[in-house]
DNA sequence: TAGATTGTTAATCGATTAACAATC
DNA sequence: TAGATTGTTAATCGATTAACAATC
């Protein structure tokens, strides 16, 4: 296998594979099947071997995958062999924690400018980092090359954050604001929607309950 | 359509239908289509109405949905209809944006405690919460009722918290953390790994050029 | 060599979409 | 009545899993 177009499922398992790797890696783990990556991960050994057989031969029968170098391969796959400069807008709570968590891990992914409307909060510091006005968003994109933008603003506010974001040459967007945004063909939005991951997991509550109802019911 | 096990992904879309109901209802909107919802929602209109039809007819032919029934049923469905009490273990960076966030919503589902196993930040307040110890953890589940988690410590000590949570009694987890965890039968754990969906993003980076290259390897 | 594990094809499973009769 | 829109079946599409030859 080589070509074909990726699915999203696989592309977004990638990282998850790279984290787990990163973890042996510390260790001192030189070589890993797909058998301890599934255990490991809950996924099946199959889709994680057809997974990494999208982008090449990795691995080698009989003895699996080199640890080092599938971290390699998936950091070259997704573009991350080199820093990728990341802008925030909204420095609210939410946004503050994302820098400062930033901070801590040396990721291939770094939050390097962040905004906000208010001006109470433009000049402020979060980090290392000064809170500029929304105005200097073109600019400073433009001037660091940053691709990628996250947007932690109320969800009144999200859709006109991700228009500027657009307008300002951003190709990918992280939304953790609770709202479906539109962006045009060539942007990619992902969404970080914890209140619907948290709301919809009150459905699974008292599940046998259901379930006994459920029979009632036929 | 009544019984058949209704698959995750229909309940994770459960939440987004209601935040937009949600809306409509405020704006006195008291009508609406799938067709409707479908364009501001980017979702397919079928799959909008198969996916409410699992759960009982709440449309009109030839007229659509009545926005505040739908709305008192989906909080049915999801067991909304009562507030649901949760417990945050990790009081850093993020569980306190999560925890002031939470202030402002008025959800159905509320952060009633908050816990860290960090002495120095037990008896700190967030918001209008102490914060308690993890030895508390057990007593005020059960005083509390509280039957869903949320996990913001760092990736180390998740799968620890996640073990403390099942033993508590606590029958839903949401974790923060970027780290995959193992939960017994009967306990269920959803993700907002927003390290996945930005290192996931990467990938998407320079996606015509990455096209041409693949024309090329043709 | 025997055992282990990959890469890959084929089979299965599940989810999305199209289409349309029913009906408001 | 004519137009709109649901609920639902059938068709399509895509993703996961099983199985196994190749081979380290």
């Amino acid at each position: 296998m080589k070509p074909d177009k990726i699915s999203e499922a696989v592309v977004r398992r990638l990282p998850v594979y790279l984290r787990y790797l990163n973890e042996l890696s510390l260790s001192d783990v030189q070589t890993v099947s797909s058998q301890d990556l599934g255990d490991k991960l809950n996924l099946n050994p199959a889709q994680i071997r057809k997974d990494l057989a999208y982008f090449g031969e990795f691995g080698r029968k009989g003895v699996g995958y080199n640890v080092a170098y599938l971290i390699e391969k998936i950091l070259q796959i997704l573009k991350l062999d080199q820093t990728l400069g990341v802008a925030l807008v909204g420095a609210g709570n939410l946004g503050r924690a994302l820098c400062n968590y930033n901070m801590y891990t040396k990721d291939n992914m770094k939050i390097v400018a962040v905004f906000d409307a208010d001006v109470n909060k433009t000049g402020g510091r979060i980090s290392h980092l000064t809170v500029q006005p929304m105005d200097d968003l073109k600019e400073t994109v433009d001037r660091l090359g940053i691709t990628i933008g996250i947007i932690t603003v109320p969800a009144m506010e999200a859709q006109k954050v991700a228009d500027r974001f657009a307008a300002a040459g951003i190709k990918g967007i992280l939304n953790f604001a609770p709202a479906v945004l539109k962006v045009p063909a060539g942007v990619r939005i992902h969404y970080a929607d914890f209140t619907a991951e948290l709301l919809s997991l009150a459905y699974y509550m008292d599940y046998e309950k259901r379930m006994e109802e459920g029979k009632v019911d036929e």
